[in-house]
DNA sequence: CCGTTATGGTTGGTACATGCAATCAGTTGG
DNA sequence: CCAACTGATTGCATGTACCAACCATAACGG
């Protein structure tokens, strides 16, 4: 058998499974105002407004494709996103199906202010933590991200047990 | 000043709130069946089913305590779970206002198949990791945890940028 | 040129998750 | 015994998400 994986591999893949399913329930709870006098961003929001700075004008499909939702809950959260003035949505000249979805000043300017606001509670949580650690996390997190975001892409079936 | 961080540990803390912000919106969608011919458990109920299989029977507060959630929410979900015959509600001798939450033998075999539907996923998400790299993730998301936990627990507001 | 099929996006309907406010029942301490 | 508290449930509102149906435009094939 080739890498079977021992006993500790199991234990620590167990405790992962375990601490994950923890995280993500208690991660949402840490949702932000977007600034002292700001509205507020709603958590989904956050994650659009957030992609759409880093990697400049999309189309709706491929913020769909990038946080694997549906392209109708994406366009129900930009249409909310609009009607808050932080992104337009321009007509593409290439295809005049599509649109391109823009952040506004505004909407940097929002984005700005929550994203500082929840790395502060990050960095609070972390203050603790050694600057190998955080390196190390971080780089574990990008791992596992890269892997969860693979494994939604490809065939959406072969990870099961084992068999089957 | 008392280790003000790096530039290198602001990265790293900029890095993780990115890749949390992914993983909480991703990782819901790792949802599985109960098994093969059992029904679907919830995301939201295999969280319960767990925390009560391994830390024996519970109250409904004590749930919401650890999750941080509210109770209301813990009530219908464990009305749910008891409707599928996962778990039964016993009057506690002690104060009959509260209810003791138990595992059935159904609760339990459901449990185990799903738990161990999720831990292949994750299992085979992380196929290609090291052991070392395995059981750091397992520490590091633990503590992690362990210092939401306390967040969230403790003064809800103190976390904020910094001074103030 | 049209049909046919494919693609980008929106809208309707539905389900689950969650919080707050109100309520009920039982407990505790004057 | 009454007041204040606590465990739990229920009503109501909102956010997140999916699928199915639809509209508009594109791309192809006669």
């Amino acid at each position: 058998m080739q890498s079977v994986g021992s006993e500790t591999d199991l234990a620590s893949v167990e405790s992962i499974e375990q601490e994950l399913t923890l995280l993500v329930r208690r991660a949402q709870k840490v949702h932000l105002r977007g600034g002292p006098t700001e509205q507020v961003v709603e958590r989904a929001a956050y994650g659009i407004l957030a992609w759409l700075h880093d990697t400049g004008p999309l189309r709706s499909s491929e913020l769909a494709a990038h946080f694997h939702l549906d392209a109708s809950t994406i366009s129900r959260q930009v249409a909310a996103l609009e009607q808050a003035g932080l992104v337009t949505r321009e007509p593409d000249a290439d295809d005049r199906r599509a649109l391109r979805l823009r952040l506004t000043d505004r909407g940097k300017k929002v984005l700005s202010t929550t994203r500082a606001e929840r790395r502060g509670v990050v960095r609070e949580l972390l203050r603790s933590w050694s600057p190998e650690d955080l390196a190390r996390f971080a780089s574990l997190l990008a791992a596992f991200n890269a892997g969860l975001d693979e494994h939604l892409t490809g065939d959406p079936h072969t990870a099961e047990g084992g068999q089957r």
